[in-house]
DNA sequence: AGCCAGGCAAGTG
DNA sequence: CACTTGCATGGC
């Protein structure tokens, strides 16, 4: 077993490993001590979290789960092989955190999310997990979304051992795609099914896979995106931004479309495409999606419920 | 019991 | 293009 320390004095701005992966961007990270996933804030001590990388991460190929914990500026990690180069990568370590901040804004909305999860970072998902994940997460609490995933893995994805104990890696593409909608709505994913079946087997069919959206220019990776089944604008723009490093990705939930009704009206322009580009300038422009995210996860625990 | 959840697709006007 | 409807399931 491979294990390491990496210290956030060596990073770009403080880390809040809970926040990061508790915020509903990531439906990958499982936490150790079994306390309900998303009860932010309610556990004892720092709890370990552990996710399975699939084997496009992993230098083996095969998958590899990695562990990880908080203890105050230090994160200690228990992996199957040298995962700090992953770590940083997947969890958004190396963004400049201090300097994205100062792009953020500074209305109260802003600046009180800020201030709440200071050292939340923006991750980048495994990109076919994080499509499916986001197919799954239309009409969904984040609560379930994550056991949904959970479920899926477990009924159709690989096992995969470390240090005594059984992981499952995701469903691949062809799993999902062999699983097909009547296994899929047995494992509850409902009316969801058949879009994850028929994007899963567009992806295992060589036909088009999340990544080759990468280079476009942001507005036509997220329409080249929607043309998966069960992807829109919103979701495409979970991918882009969750996965993919298009910082600038805003995703227009029903939170967030809330918020922009009640502190941003002047950004309402009737449409996904225009309100994006009016509240993705509100929001920092280049780093707008950090600036989402962080006022997601604050109205989601801290703020009003969503009128819409 | 009814309403709602990180929406989307298909069907109208 | 704007607007409406149906869609599974579980928690409050």
């Amino acid at each position: 077993m491979d294990a390491g320390v990496i210290d956030a004095a060596e990073l770009d701005g403080p880390v809040d490993l809970q926040a990061t992966v508790e915020s509903g961007q990531t439906y990958r990270w499982d936490r150790f001590d079994g306390q309900a996933y998303s009860t932010v804030g309610a556990h004892g001590g720092d709890p370990w979290y552990h996710t399975v990388l699939p084997g496009s991460e992993t230098p083996t190929n095969e998958p590899e789960v990695v562990r990880l914990r908080q203890e105050n500026g230090r994160l200690n990690w228990e992996a199957s092989f040298d995962a700090a180069g992953a770590i940083r990568q997947n969890l958004g370590l190396e963004d400049d955190l201090a300097a994205i901040r100062a792009e953020m804004g500074n209305d109260p909305l802003v600046s009180r999310a800020y201030d709440a999860f200071r050292g939340l970072r923006i991750v980048r998902d495994p990109p076919f997990a994080c499509l499916v994940s986001f197919i799954c997460s239309a009409q969904m609490r984040v609560e379930r979304i994550h056991g949904l995933q959970r479920a899926l893995e477990r009924a159709l994805g690989a096992e995969v051992a470390f240090d005594g104990e059984t992981y499952h890696a995701f469903p691949t593409p062809a799993a999902l795609a062999d699983a097909g909608e009547s296994r899929l709505r047995e494992l509850g994913l409902g009316y969801r099914a058949p879009y994850v079946a028929e994007s899963a087997a567009m992806v295992a069919d060589g036909e088009f896979h999340p990544r080759a959206v990468l280079g476009c220019e942001y507005e036509t990776a997220r329409a080249e995106l929607t043309g998966f089944v069960g992807v829109g604008d919103k979701v495409a723009d979970c991918v882009l931004l969750f996965s993919l490093g298009y910082l600038q990705a805003v995703p227009l939930d029903t939170w967030i479309q809330s918020a922009i009704a009640e502190h941003y009206p002047d950004c309402d322009r009737g449409s996904y495409t225009e309100t994006s580009r009016a509240i993705r300038e509100r929001f920092g422009g280049r780093y707008a999606g950090y600036t989402q995210t962080y006022a997601f996860h604050w109205l989601r625990t801290a703020g009003s419920s969503p009128t819409a």
